[in-house]
DNA sequence: TTATGTGAACCATTTCACAGCC
DNA sequence: GGCTGTGAAATGGTTCACATAA
């Protein structure tokens, strides 16, 4: 069954939120608990965790590292990803030091970009190489997946060369311009700034 | 009439994409040619636009300059917002530096942070002070929004203590934490991992 | 003839309401 | 009695299809 994407955001949600009720030594949870401190309603909480079979227990709740388990079970990789972050300026560093971009399920193997500064260097630990081999790094590396931090105007142009290169699957786009790419290429976007906009959009409403 | 968030969401790329075509010289575009460059239907983007009155022109399509401006007052801010951000790590710093922080829809006048590096200087021009005198700073300078980047583990705290200084509207939160807050703030949030999870879910799926 | 604007149909997601089990 | 699991209903958003205007 294809689950649908609004699902899986909430799953994420729900594993952080067990990951620290069980190191708070919480035990059980209940459906009305989790959506308290998720702010969603306990039927959409229910929902989401049945789609994966009867986890909770019937005038109970939810055991916590079950849950958790379960959870973890479902958003598991089957390999270690090899990844490769495009663009090295201040938004690729802060997410390469970021806690949340620590992960089992993929491993930033190679960096790029052009600035001299930069190339044969290492940033975090990780190689960065020059956008002009950026197709034989993919290829030697194997790497299948892109995070995009380079600037708006040269997003498109780096997308071009990097599925070029062949083998990629994936790309997290963090510019905030809307890129193509070949069918097969998954592509999701993280806009920083749209939700400021939205956020004093409904803001102004609010005013009157 | 209420504008959905997905609408708002659009309506912002479309202003970004007409201010790109317009530098380049270009006077009219159609629906399908905009759905084309943002990935959307024409019929989506048709839809979008008739919510403000009708700006297009049938059998020609729309101008570029017109409904640029068009849009620019549907988004318009009624005033500059006194803005805040709260964690000036490695996220917050690039959220300062980056190009789309930069508008005329508010201004940031004030940092917090615990770090006695950075309390008392300046980062990108903006006076950083310390969290135990947000409330008196946020009173002050009549802040509004807060970006919020400071780590998940006192996300919550830091919010606390920032709604209880009053006046506060928005939050716009980076932390990977959902925060609770009074009913009459307003919380987005952008999730720098989440959209992560979700491309590796999916790509796991096509792998079969 | 071409491309917009829009009611109606469609599809996806959320919420309700209650049966089922602990 | 209490809380989950789940069809059914309601809501929200997208797409279609065509009338309408340049």
């Amino acid at each position: 069954m294809r689950i649908a994407e609004p699902t899986v955001e909430r799953l994420v949600q729900y594993h952080r939120l067990l990951e620290q009720l069980s190191s708070e030594g919480r035990k059980v949870v209940s459906s009305q608990e989790i959506g308290q401190m998720l702010s969603l309603k306990a039927s959409q909480v229910r929902k989401d965790l049945s789609y994966f079979g009867e986890i909770g227990k019937r005038g109970v709740g939810y055991h916590v590292d079950r849950l958790f388990e379960h959870i973890s079970g479902i958003l598991a990789s089957p390999k270690k990803w090899p990844i490769a972050l495009v663009g090295v300026g201040r938004l690729g560093e802060a997410l390469l030091g970021h806690r949340a971009f620590r992960s089992e399920k993929f491993d930033i193997q190679a960096l790029f970009d052009v600035d001299p500064e930069k190339v044969g260097t290492n940033v975090m630990g990780i190689p960065c190489f020059h956008m002009d081999t950026a197709a034989e790094e993919i290829r030697r590396l194997g790497i299948q997946v892109i995070i995009l931090t380079a600037p708006s105007s040269v997003a498109q142009l780096c997308v071009d060369t990097l599925t070029a290169a062949g083998g990629i699957r994936g790309i997290l786009n963090f510019s905030p311009v809307s890129i193509v790419t070949p069918p097969d290429v998954l592509v999701y976007s993280v806009d920083i700034s749209v939700e400021l906009e939205k956020l004093l959009f409904y803001l102004k409403g609010r005013e009157e």
